[in-house]
Order: C-alpha cells, then structure tokens, then sequence
DNA sequence: TCCTAGTGTGTACAACTGTAAACGGAGGGC
DNA sequence: GCCCTCCGTTTACAGTTGTACACACTAGGA
C-alpha cells in the first residue's frame, strides 16, 4: 500500500528538490528543456543546472539514456518514495514524543483536499485501536523525561 | 533588537539536532553534561561536541551564561518551533498536490497517543469543512499538472 | 569544408558540515 | 608557588552544496 521506504535514500538538497521535481512531472526530459523550465523560477545559469544534474546522476538519484546527441534524464525513484523518505528521515530526528503535535502542525497549515482528509481520517480510525496512552521522550540516553 | 523572526529558521543540521534535543530536555546545561549524555549514544570526540556547540552559539541556536568559570547552554528556540519550522521547511519542496499523500504516511509510520490522534481527528473535522476538492500541482512553472 | 550552435565535461571556489587534534588560561591540590 | 586538569578557543582538513566560467565535441548550416 502505501510506499515505505528502503530506509533512508540519498539525501536531496534544496536545489536538487527543485530539478527532480520537474523530472518526475515530466517523466522523461531534455537537459534544454528542463533548463528552460528552471529557470521561469529560478535565475540559475545553464551551468549551475547542469552542474545539478551531473551531480544527481553521480548520486544515482537520475539516470540517462542517450538519444543521438543528447541525454534524457529521468528519475530512479518515485516521487513518492522520496517524499516519504525524505519526511521520515526528518521525524527521525525529533523527539519521539513531541512527533504528534509536529503531524498536527503540519495538518493545520498544508492545503489538504478532501479527499487527503478522509483517507487521513481513514488512517486514523484504524491506528486509534492500538494507540498506546503514551509515548515516551528518547531525547536522553536514560530514560529522563522532556 | 531581537527577536526578528524570519518566517523560516536556521537550518538545523542532523548532528546539531542531536545537541539540541539534550539542550532542550535539560533546559540549561554545561558541555560537559552535554558532552557525557551525547557520548552514551554517539561515538563522538569531545572535541567534535565542542565545535557543535560553538556552532550553534554562532548560528544563534543556543546562548551562553557564564557560571563562574564555564557556560551554561540554552536554546534560543523552542522545541516546537524549530520541529514545526523544520517540517514546514521540508514540506515547501514538496508538490502541493502530494503533500497529503506524505501526511499519510507519516500518520501511517509515526507512532501516535490516544491523544496526538484525538487532536487529529479534532483538526481534520474543522478542516473537511473548507477543503477544497482538489490542489493543483505546482511542479512546473506553467500550469502542466503531473 | 569550416564555422556555429547546442550539449556535456572539467575546473573553480567559497560556505557549510563532520570530525578532531592541539593550544591556552585558570582554579585546585600538593 | 607549581603543575595538572578542565574547559573554551584555534586550527585543520576532507566532503558536500551553491554557483558558474570555460572548454570540448559534434551535427548541421553556410
């Protein structure tokens, strides 16, 4: 179902978020292209996108296929792998305790449709049965309290 | 004149979260607690923990009291900002259009209290009401949807 | 045939991160 | 008073990220 990751894929920069997510719209993509389209965003040179992605593909995060002079680039990973991946990895690093209120924050500032909410509403009804009372905080090597 | 706060905080690095989280369940601590509790979870130098330190100090992140011949560290911002600005930080990389996708899956992954999720529940229902039907994507600069 | 435009490669360089050794000042024990 | 220990400061160095210039190669037009 729903696409847990491998734990912990390659890290993407800020920078890097920004070409791969035009990637995995496109499927497929020209360097040219994909240039163009950065840069109705960003005012990034040619070479800094190039630069870019050379460096995804050396991380393996893109992979290119030659079609007579040039490549097409495309993505190794689902989007969503790497969204999930990469939203994981973040709440690896908080509190295990204050985890809830973070979801809560985000639930209350993301624009959900109606649809996310009933399958959110969905998830929650099913986990509610096994939800422990509490969670404690692993902040400290002991097992001192936050 | 402090306290500016600029819609996104400090970038806060994976290492540098593991200081802050002792910094902030002690709420004031000298580097050498700091460095002790650290140890017991990572193999780090004494050295590598006082460089940390010191980084953070200079990014703002923590602030110094002197104590007769030492300092006692303290954050300069809460936990939960710096969790719910990191989360939001993250979330702005994503495509709006999948953005609930990921919430589900943390919602799926996390482990939540009776409570995280009565809290949930109680901010989706107030949502469900203006949700809209569904959010384009914002991948690409013109209105191509993926 | 030779130049040109388009695409990929090499190189550069500063800032930030991870990791740590070495140094310097001060208070406490001898 | 002297040295040791503790703690903060300096310095170091490789790897990553942001940003970009310059170069090399090739297909197609002049």
């Amino acid at each position: 179902m729903s696409e847990s990751v491998q734990n912990s894929i390659q890290e993407i920069t800020p920078s890097e978020w920004e070409l791969m997510r035009i990637v995995w719209t496109k499927g497929k993509i020209y360097s040219r292209e994909l240039i163009d389209l950065l840069q109705e965003k960003r005012s990034w040179s040619d070479s800094t996108i190039k630069t870019l992605l050379r460096r995804l593909v050396q991380k393996g995060l893109l992979k290119t296929e030659k079609k007579e002079r040039r490549f097409l680039y495309t993505a190794t990973i689902s989007e969503t792998a790497a969204m999930n991946g990469s939203a994981e990895q973040l709440f690896d690093h908080l509190c295990a305790m204050k985890k809830g209120a973070t979801l809560l924050n985000l639930v209350d500032h993301v624009t959900l449709t109606q649809d996310d909410i009933a399958q959110l509403q969905a998830a929650l009804s099913r986990k509610v049965k096994t939800a422990p009372k509490q969670v404690p905080c692993d902040c400290l090597p002991n097992d001192e309290q936050c």
